[in-house]
DNA sequence: CTGAAAGCGCTAACAG
DNA sequence: CTGTTAGCGCTTTCAG
């Protein structure tokens, strides 16, 4: 018998398992951008840990940050009855996505993005408070012209570091110009643009933080081809910490997510569901943490 | 009747489809090391172009660079039925994983290394002549005394590029010295170390080449940290490249691989082999380019 | 052209 | 305890 299995090259068949069953599929479904998400592997590695763990695997699909690529998706992921999901919401995802994600009843978390506390358990970073934080900083090293480069609008990302360093300048006397609040698109080449507009400000900001690693690589460069010094000419501080940082000309002081940490939340919140599903949902904020280094004018 | 689909919640079963018509599962499976590939995000992004082209679905996995845990992945993917593998082989990939491979038939594309020309398809980067490239360039800046640290034993981008290596030496008429081949494990640590050894010889090398990524940040920070100067000190060139590279103190000479271009090659030579089974192999080279920056000693 | 029936590869619940 | 059968949710074929 075993024989046979050999020489015929059989292979169990998972999907009529599946559908015999009426049970699980083992793959959780993640759907997100990874253009916009460079920390992927970091993400991904403990959802794909616990994944193999309970003998599951990873249906990845990219969501392009579009409202209508996700629909499609989350709905190529529900027909293949994935046993759960983990999803970062792009800009829209409130009016289709979501309320057909809910209607389905998978389990589901949101990621990154948290816009939907009533329906969804969430996971992201908290993003008020170390950005304010490194306002803070900067503050402390004497700036009082502080600018920022902010990213899309209508992400929350975007507007929970915006509050944040407006919370920053306000506990610091400082006050608020719209001025200094310039759109980076969440993108490197607009923020490098965004960056030369505000050197070309009469009152030149000292320090500038950014809103996202891709616009602190912008805004880096940009800065470097108009041969501006950092931290003397300007200082700046990012949102968003790279791999790499400490290795910088200067060494950027950053405020780096814990996304190994919201990947492990995200994916526990997620198996706590699919064992209960009648739970209360919650949203946890994940702590980032300010990595001082030089670019800030630390020495 | 679509008021009924409405209020049912009535969602398609793409698996009992796939049972019933014998077809295709619309997803394609792509097996390997998240880890020890930061260009995830670079490889994967034109499969799942194509992928989401042809409206399929990327079922992702990973190998753990371990024999083991591939063959079991490998198995997962061939039960789940996916239309086509894209695999980076793991060590020892060719005892178990790459037989069973072959047998089920599954059209599959290896990437990254590349291990088996007569069986499968291929697409990896060429490894020789640019690291030879690179050492030409060191040379040409009048470094006689060019060390190597190398990737794991056994993986065949390791011998491909020690092999450039040697090429380079050769045909600059350098003599080889095994002194000046130290291992660093394909990783940041034990590179460090290596480096450290390097710099302990009687005749210290005045530039160095690095095998991948992770050893050259390992380099890079033994050097900072025992106060070497690039490339005052210590010249240095890297096989693989960073996205920040240029804002790197000094910025990093190093070799491209070209990442997207090897995953577009690979899901063409999979769509091909999916359309036509009985096509020949090919292994597809990638050009890998030299990016000149400053480390290598250039102005 | 609509409607019933068979079957995809499995599992589970039956008889024997 | 082994062997048969029904049925998972679809598609396809074949009658009506």
């Amino acid at each position: 018998v075993l024989d046979a299995i050999r020489s015929t090259g059989y292979r169990h068949n998972a999907l009529a398992r599946t559908l015999a069953r009426g049970g699980s599929t083992y793959t959780i479904g993640v759907a997100l951008s990874a253009q916009s998400n460079p920390y992927l592997t970091d993400l991904v590695a403990p959802i794909e840990a616990s994944a193999t763990a309970r003998g599951s695997l990873m249906l990845l699909g990219e969501t392009h940050e579009d409202a209508d690529a996700e629909h499609r998706l989350v709905g190529a992921l529900l027909e293949r009855r994935v046993d759960g999901l983990i999803l970062a919401p792009s800009p829209g995802s409130a009016e289709r996505t979501l309320p057909m994600l809910r209607e389905s009843g998978l389990p589901a978390v949101l990621i990154d993005r948290a816009v939907d506390a009533e329906h969804f358990d969430q996971v992201a970073s908290d993003n008020v408070e170390p950005m304010a934080a490194l306002v803070d900083h900067l503050a402390g090293h004497g700036h009082r012209r502080i600018a920022i480069v902010t990213g899309l609008a209508g992400l929350s990302t975007t507007t929970e570091r915006l509050a944040g360093y407006r919370r920053g300048l306000e506990r610091n006397d400082l006050p608020a110009d719209p001025a200094y609040e310039v759109a980076g698109g969440s993108e490197a080449t607009e923020a490098g643009l965004a960056m030369e507009r505000l050197w070309g400000l009469p009152e030149r900001p000292t320090a500038v933080v950014t809103g996202n690693n891709y616009m602190t690589v912008g805004v880096l460069k940009s800065l470097r081809q108009m041969g501006i010094t950092v931290p003397d000419d300007l200082a700046i501080g990012s949102f968003d910490d790279f791999e790499w940082s400490d290795l910088l000309d200067p060494p950027l002081t950053a405020v780096a997510q814990n996304w190994t940490t919201i990947g492990h939340r995200a994916i526990e919140l997620l198996t706590a569901r699919m064992t209960d599903p009648d739970r209360p949902y919650r949203t946890e904020r994940i702590v980032a943490s300010l990595m001082l280094r030089q670019s800030c004018g630390c020495a």
